[in-house]
RNA sequence: GCCCAAAUAGCUCAGUCGGUAGAGCAAAGGACUGAAAAUCCUUGUGUCGCUGGUUCGAUUCCGGCUUUGGGCA
């Protein structure tokens, strides 16, 4: 029998917590963390992280995992997410996996293969030297070298990606070609339903605004001076999300106050976009406007009846 | 009230020795397999303030008006 499998995902502050949670109490099901960013401890504010307080109405996973300075990869998340679905499905609970984090989506719902090349940080450390003292075209001709193929459908300034490609043919001695090439086969494993939120444009660029300034309020720039206190540093991979390097340029003096709000504000505007953008290729995603449903218990009422249709 | 300067893309500005225009940023669209809130690609956007004049032709030259900024009173 084929486990069950809901998936809640949408672009950032579209309201996906608050659905989750009354969607979860409502079909005894548990949250199953989507996010690249709430997988940090420490990182509450910026990440929009759910409540402690929220997190007593209904169980969640994979939140809370790591600390900011710890390496933590989609192969791990599906790993990670994988076990949780399967243990919810024995105790006879609903995973729903909530987020907005496209790729760890996909590594649930394609046929993605983690197995066999691991990341090489020397070997990406030398290439990324390599680029910045003889050009990305000097790295891009060795991927040309070793992986033609590969080459064409990379542009030669996608430099972490054009890097991946020579860290997978060193690894593993086949090309990403090779590699990916279950790309797009969906998994057969789920009773799945997808369900994907979106609205206006403009009310979602108008709600982002809003909570950039709530996140000020509820305190942003004292969680990364907590952060920085703690030892934790600009390069970090947390601290390449959204509100925290901005907040840590401010700190060493490189923006006013109001500037790094605005750009903030800016950035997961244009995350947002990038989210809706991957959503879209996606034709199993059924589509839930915000704005044809005068209330939030309308549109769960509607989700609700379309989850029983399809049997879960 | 007088003098000076400015007015061009959503914003900041460049430019046309007279042949209806372009940069950066913003925006829109796209890509995406072990960093993914990352990384990267593509593409427009115009009553050139309004109004007369000169001219085959004015956003460009001349006059008036309006608005904004600065100076003098």
């Amino acid at each position: 029998m084929k486990k069950n499998l809901i998936i809640l995902l949408g672009p950032t502050a579209i309201g996906k917590t608050d659905l989750s949670l009354k969607l979860a109490e409502q079909i005894n099901g548990e949250i199953v963390s989507c996010d690249s960013m709430q997988i940090y401890k420490y990182m509450d504010v910026g990440s929009a992280k759910v409540s402690k307080m929220e997190q007593t109405r209904v169980k969640h996973h994979l939140i809370d995992i790591v600390y900011p300075d710890e390496e933590y990869t989609v192969a791990d998340y599906k790993r990670d997410a994988e076990n949780i679905i399967n243990s919810l499905n024995d105790l006879g609970k609903v995973p729903i996996v909530t987020g907005g984090t496209g790729l760890y989506i996909n590594s649930l719902v394609y046929k993605l293969n983690f197995t066999t090349a691991e990341p090489d940080y020397q070997l990406r450390e030398r290439l990324e030297k390599m680029a910045e003292t003889d050009g990305v075209d000097k790295v891009f001709d060795i991927l040309k070298s070793i992986d033609a193929e590969t080459s064409e459908k990379l542009h030669p300034n996608d430099i972490k990606r054009v890097i991946r490609a020579i860290e997978i043919y060193e690894q593993s001695g086949i090309t990403m070609g090779e590699y990916n090439k279950n790309f797009r086969t969906e998994v057969e494993d789920y009773n799945l339903y997808m369900i994907g939120l979106n609205m206006d444009r403009e009310k979602l660029y108008e709600r982002i605004n809003l909570r950039v300034d709530l996140m000020m309020e509820a305190g942003l720039l004292e969680e990364v001076k907590s952060l920085i206190e703690k030892g934790y540093t600009k390069d970090l991979i947390s601290m390449q999300g959204i509100g925290y390097k901005e907040v840590m340029d401010y700190f060493e003096d490189r923006m006013t106050l109001e500037d790094t709000i605005d750009l903030v504000k800016q950035k997961s505007r244009n995350y947002a976009k990038r989210q809706l953008t991957w959503f879209r290729r996606d034709d199993r995603i059924n589509w839930y406007n915000k704005d044809e449903f005068s209330s939030e218990d309308e549109l769960l009422e509607k989700i609700l009846e379309d989850i029983r249709k399809n049997n879960l």
